[in-house]
DNA sequence: GGATCTATCTATAAATC
DNA sequence: TGATTTATAGATAGATC
């Protein structure tokens, strides 16, 4: 540009490297906003320095922000944008994960019912209890005796004849199913 | 600029706007790229118009990307910017519904203990009956029946002096509680 | 280190093909 | 309409303070 033709390469120079970049940036500045206004084009410019923390931005970080959104928005540069392009990978994840709670929380209901029929059942909730008619707990309660007992009696039945089974063997003896048995038979 | 000095306002003429946008489109790409390799600085340059239906981008898409993401995950260059970018808002959003999806399946794992615990005792499943030890059952049986017969005999209490109280209100008649606590208690 | 100057290089408006 | 030319405005490298 001046006083002598500038060669295209990194400037090793610190301080002439940073007075270049100063004015170049500037310039480049200027050109991205004249070319804005003369042909009026939604356009930005984006630069960052090692000299300044905040990044040098034409127009205003609002109208960057108006760019990248329109650029973010397109259908489809090509599959790299897709693939870096987190926000839409964001939303989806955060709609599956979304889905994923609803249904745990379903879930949780459908569970907390059963825990507290079943804990009504076995003497842990009173209140729910006292909210049942007592005519329906009477025939609750039959119907589950039945079920333990006839669960009790299969199953003292299969350790009966595994122990038959091994010829002798002592382990069944120590689970006293009898006693069981004859409590719940009366 | 030649030939005559430009007033900065937008180009009346269609073909002299689109001349003038195709020069100098080029000459700011060639700006970004030079002051890129100068000095060696991230950055990146967005023009659109309305000749094309791809925005003109530099470096690539993927560079523009990369700028972007740096641009975007900037702590706060403002509120607005902070306002725009959901990028920041979703990827915390995602971490808060992913912590209560963990507790939800926590809660869920709790849950579904308690069933199954409780679902041994009342007959629905004997798979897991058959994994515990008869003379854990046995134990496990005596305590439940302990704890239903001291928790209907409370309700039956319960519900006797309220008929009394009622004076002679036939209401607990029709609860067989009796029914209940003989089988239980023999 | 930054601001200013100025010689000269580069970008480009207008002309021409 | 687009490519090429050319004159000149604008950008800027290096010097100076």
């Amino acid at each position: 540009m001046a006083r002598k033709k500038v060669k295209l390469a990194y400037i090793t120079d610190d301080s002439a490297r940073k007075a270049t970049f100063k004015k170049r940036k500037k310039g480049l500045m200027k050109k991205v906003s004249e070319l804005s206004t003369l042909c009026d084009v939604n356009a930005c410019a984006i630069i960052y320095s090692p000299y300044d923390s905040q990044p040098e931005v034409w127009p205003s970080p609002q109208g960057v922000q108006s760019v990248l959104a329109r650029f973010n928005s397109m259908p489809s540069m090509d599959q790299s944008k897709k693939m870096f392009n987190q926000d839409t990978y964001l939303r989806e994840r955060i709609g599956k994960v979304q889905e994923q709670l609803k249904n745990q929380k379903k879930e949780n209901r459908k569970k907390e019912i059963e825990r507290v029929m079943f804990q009504s059942l076995t003497g842990k909730s009173l209140q729910g209890l006292m909210h049942m008619d007592l005519k329906d707990l009477d025939r609750t309660i039959d119907q589950h005796l039945e079920q333990i007992q006839s669960r009790v009696k299969s199953i003292t039945e299969e350790a009966l004849k595994n122990q038959s089974q091994e010829q002798g063997a002592s382990v069944a003896a120590d689970h006293k199913p009898d006693h069981v048995i004859k409590r719940l038979t009366i």
